[in-house]
DNA sequence: GTCATATAGTACTAAAATAGTCCTATATGT
DNA sequence: ACATATAGGACTATTTTAGTACTATATGAC
């Protein structure tokens, strides 16, 4: 699995089609005709995102949603968080002392450099590459993993 | 959050002890006490990993599990894969005729390359890597994104 | 051959996270 | 003042995940 929510998917839909025309005031009625998600369901996902930052509200008759930044300067990693919370692999990445065998866990500092590994791959796709279809390209990335080499430095 | 389970954590503290010994015959009561994991649930998750071919079990007396490959060649995005089955970011990724929008979806595509992004970053990491402590070390990954070159090939 | 040991498979229960809905309050343009 | 639209919180239902238990089967040792 590996998922991320229906929520966050809901969202991706939802902040796809706003960055589609960045100009306009939308509303949430607006927003449930375009995607097809119900209102309710629109409106919590839209209150989440103008929390963190990603939409700017505007109340009152002719109110609405907006951008609050050019759809390239949105990336995935931040919708996620958004709605879901801090981006982890595992507890133990984002709480301390959940687990109890913490103090002698061998793999933590392992599953922290996965998560950055994964978080790094998110962050490089925006909003404004999901407006675009499907193209590909190769890019290279600075994938953080382990290594058996065992004079490099560690990294905190 | 993005995280992986409980089950799968449990997964990789589990295979990293058996890794640090690759050569003995490991019981599930054996690995309780190594791991602090509860015996029934060290059970399942060894189930599991047997199933898919990560584990070779033994049964009966002076029975036990041990490692179907060499360390270096179980990554994690197996074990993921073994005890959350498929990993896929969203629905559609992996079942067709779940989401009544699919059809006119536009970001569906896009989170394909997502996917494939994340995939590759847990694909890079071994059950190896995880037995060593952790190092830091810069590998160029080819990750595959979204683009707004239109006049790139179009991948499938 | 039988007995102790250990895994295989399946079914079930409990807990937690997620999804979705609804209601009341507040802001704002006409 | 009124219609429109978001803000915030509470609540319920559903689904997923976690954990447990029980029965069956295989195998080595005596």
């Amino acid at each position: 699995m590996l998922r991320v929510s229906k929520l966050t998917d809901y969202a991706s839909v939802i902040l796809t089609h706003i960055a589609h025309y960045p100009n306009g005031l939308h509303t949430a009625s607006d927003l449930t005709s375009a995607t097809g998600v119900a209102l309710p369901t629109v409106s919590k996902v839209l209150k989440l995102l103008t929390k963190n930052n990603i939409l700017i509200s505007h109340r009152g008759s002719k109110g609405g949603y907006t951008l609050a930044k050019e759809p390239s300067q949105t990336n995935i990693a931040e919708i996620i968080t958004a709605i879901e919370g801090p981006i982890s692999m595992t507890e133990c990445s984002t709480l301390t002392g959940v687990c109890e065998q913490e103090s002698s866990c061998e793999v933590k500092g392992n599953w922290h450099l996965i998560n950055r590994a994964v978080y790094t791959a998110i962050e490089a796709v925006s909003l404004a590459d999901m407006v675009t279809p499907v193209r590909q390209q190769a890019v290279s990335v600075n994938v953080p993993v382990v290594s058996k080499t065992s004079d490099l430095k560690v990294e905190s």
